[in-house]
DNA sequence: CATAAATACCTCCAGGCGGAGGCTTTTCTG
DNA sequence: CAGAAAAGCCTCCGCCTGGAGGTATTTATG
């Protein structure tokens, strides 16, 4: 069984060589945690896989035994950092749809280092071939713009946003606004990335409200 | 005279060294002409400096006496390419401020690579320290939200842009919202482009259109 | 038109990178 | 407890960027 069944198979659902044995997982874990610590410290271009691997006081080739390429590694750790930041912050869920991605800008912009991440990866999947980060953020800006929409569709029928555009074009530009504004904020911090978010959430307000 | 210098001053704003004799300013363009086309063909990583100076028949270091680093020269390929893309569509203006940058996405997605470079300097700039990607696309953010802002302030007084929203927090979003849908198109090129940002458009029109 | 400066380009080198292939040790499973 | 599978790791390869130091060639100027 190839790595690849294993990742398209139900039960393992990892990026990266699964690693069956508990001791596997843990190292690969113990990886991930190493890598974002030197990203946040030394950017994109910083960390090398021979950086990574000095960290953990390994051969950089031992990095390349849990993960295809330096890409997938990558791909790897923003997971990894989003699923953290999910973590640390369940439970709250805001009114609105909209609302709900206006926060998790607000939060990606306080990690150092994850909307850079995020960047270069979405980058690298533009790239032609690079099949790491173009098949996951294709799938992931698939799954956010469907949760999205049936999430404003509610929100329309409850009134409680403007039924008078689409729910899937509201969803696709609610991502690329929250996805744009981080970079926008990140370069310019003037710009204040609360207010203009809640600026759009008023643009989504249904008529009677105004 | 430094190259610094002949950067800020008003009558010579090219990145690079400028070339002040007239053969040297030539084979600069043809250098960012050449670029470019390797950029389409090979994507951002396989445009190395030794594979551009090989289309041009030289050495990778020539390319570095016009250049500071390659970085550099990528910004300046990505100049070169929309200032190209603007002449080649000038004397196109629309009613509304905001349709001209739904005008801009469109053409920016024909030609082949440019977002995708866009996107590689963007997440460059996010560096810590890259001093060349990140002062280019914060002016370059600044200037095209100042624009904006004004355009959209004088379409508000006009009546075509509804006016309880600040303009200069709109400036942002349509900027972030264009940014952000030409990666998902070129990801999901099912999403619409132009639809999707004519809904965004249509959050725009005053509520006396509706 | 001579000549000094700027330009245009080269070769070679240092340091770093991702990745392929191969080797031993540990771990799980029948 | 055998032996297959996984883990753990290294050495070597080719490619990259950036830059030092050198040499023609072109240009401007007295």
């Amino acid at each position: 069984m190839s790595y690849l069944d294993r990742m398209t198979s139900d039960d393992a659902p990892v990026i990266g060589r699964s690693g069956s044995y508990a001791k596997g997982v843990a190292r690969r874990r113990e990886i991930l945690d190493r890598a974002i610590e030197v990203f946040t410290e030394r950017g994109a271009d910083g960390t090398s896989l021979r950086r990574i691997a000095q960290a953990l006081g390994v051969s950089h080739a031992a990095l390349l035994h849990y993960f295809d390429s330096r890409e997938q590694l990558l791909v790897a750790v923003y997971e990894h950092a989003e699923a953290r930041r999910d973590e640390e912050n369940h439970g709250h869920r805001p009114e609105r749809a909209v609302d709900v991605m206006v926060e998790a800008a607000m939060l990606n912009v306080e990690v150092p280092g994850l909307v850079q991440l995020y960047s270069t990866l979405v980058a690298a999947a533009l790239e032609a071939d690079s099949s790491a980060s173009k098949s996951f953020f294709t799938t992931r800006f698939e799954n956010v713009r469907e949760q999205l929409t049936n999430d404003l569709r509610r929100d329309q029928e409850a009134g409680l946003v403007r039924d008078d555009v689409d729910a899937k074009d509201v969803a696709a530009l609610i991502v690329a606004a929250s996805d744009g504004l981080q970079i926008q904020w990140l370069l310019e911090p003037s710009i204040g990335l609360q207010e203009t978010l809640r600026a759009f959430s008023a643009l989504l307000a249904p008529p009677a409200a105004r």
